[in-house]
DNA sequence: CGATTCTTTGAAAACAGTCAATCTGTGTGG
DNA sequence: CCACACAGATTGACTGTTTTCAAAGAATCG
């Protein structure tokens, strides 16, 4: 299954093998039944995750008890707390499964060692970190300057595919709108 | 003006004297008028920018011709385009000085350089990105789990000062509301 | 001081949210 | 393998919030 994740790094940066083993060796292959949980709030997050199979998603839950979705990860994205994890505070999200998943965890220490220790890991993930900055900001823009139906839209071409594995109240929650809301929004661009 | 930068690079980290003159020798200190534009759609950004003294904002024009601010940046905060500047790519975003402002600029070749050859300094500039990712994905959870009164009130705790700085309609613009929607919701907070 | 830009206010319309009921599909235990 | 239970999705009626458009009232700048 290392063979997935083995094949992303490799593409995205020049790991010798020598490299490869080393971040290899400290890498925890995991599986993850869909609805298992790998975070609670209020516990400290302590590791990197690759998804190397599956999907996983990231919430708040507010005063009301309502859940927000921050994020899905899926194949070949990253997951975790990366405020817990920087700031060693306890965290203020859920991370759990949406379907049965498998996941690469490197310890935060492991993790610092690898990025101190081999300057062309450090790089990537400096890359990644940049780049996942950025889709931040992305999703931001479209969140404030985007119609319910356009943010549905954009959606829909931004993550191919997504739509279709996971629940439509999750969506709608990551959307920032209700789930009847999001029915009604289908219906309409159906009749177009 | 310089000091001000200094200060704050070697409070965030063990900078040493030798390390800050060569981090100095690749700032050009930039003063800017209230208006003027720093960035404009289209163009190619090639900076690392840190606001000395003043404002600038970031935003995007809708088809609507609707101006979105993305993000503000005062006193010892960073600024500039990520995406454009590592993906060296046409920006979707215009930035400028909402108050007479002092700024940094560095050089991407220059910035790099900095990175690659100074440790410390490339540490200190990860945890800033971090740091503004993580704040970032706040963002993005204050925005779909909010009302607009709440993202409001959170606006004036979290950027204490801000609101008597910046004009109405682009704090308006920033939490994604229309300038009306905040004059009201001024008055209604008002009232208790 | 005049002109322009920003802010506020009002009224109507569009939009999204809430609550409740119904429909659908999936998975489980008998 | 079927029937049932249950969670999720849709629909309708209603409510509440936000936008839109237009106009008047401040504030700011040259």
């Amino acid at each position: 299954m290392l063979s997935v994740f083995k094949k992303y790094i490799t593409e995205k940066a020049a790991i010798s093998e020598n490299e490869w083993e080393i971040i290899a060796s400290v890498c925890i292959v995991k599986k993850l039944r869909k609805q298992q949980f790998l975070l609670q709030q209020g516990e400290f997050w302590r590791y990197n995750i690759f998804v190397i199979e599956g999907c996983l998603r990231r919430y708040s839950i507010d005063d009301k008890g309502i859940e927000h979705v921050i994020q899905f990860s899926t194949e070949n994205w990253w997951a975790g707390d990366r405020q817990s994890l920087l700031n060693e505070t306890p965290s203020k999200y859920n991370i759990d499964a949406i379907e049965n998943s498998v996941v690469v965890m490197i310890r935060k220490e492991d993790f610092d060692m690898l990025t101190t220790t081999l300057p062309v890991f450090n790089e990537l993930i400096n890359r990644i970190l940049q780049g996942g900055f950025n889709a931040s900001q992305e999703r931001i823009n479209t969140i404030i300057s985007m119609t319910a139906e356009q943010k549905y839209l954009n959606f829909l071409t931004s993550r191919p595919g997504l739509a279709n594995r996971v629940p439509r109240h999750m969506i709608a929650s990551y959307l920032g709108i209700t789930p009847e809301t999001l029915s009604r929004i289908k219906k309409q661009i159906m009749r177009k």
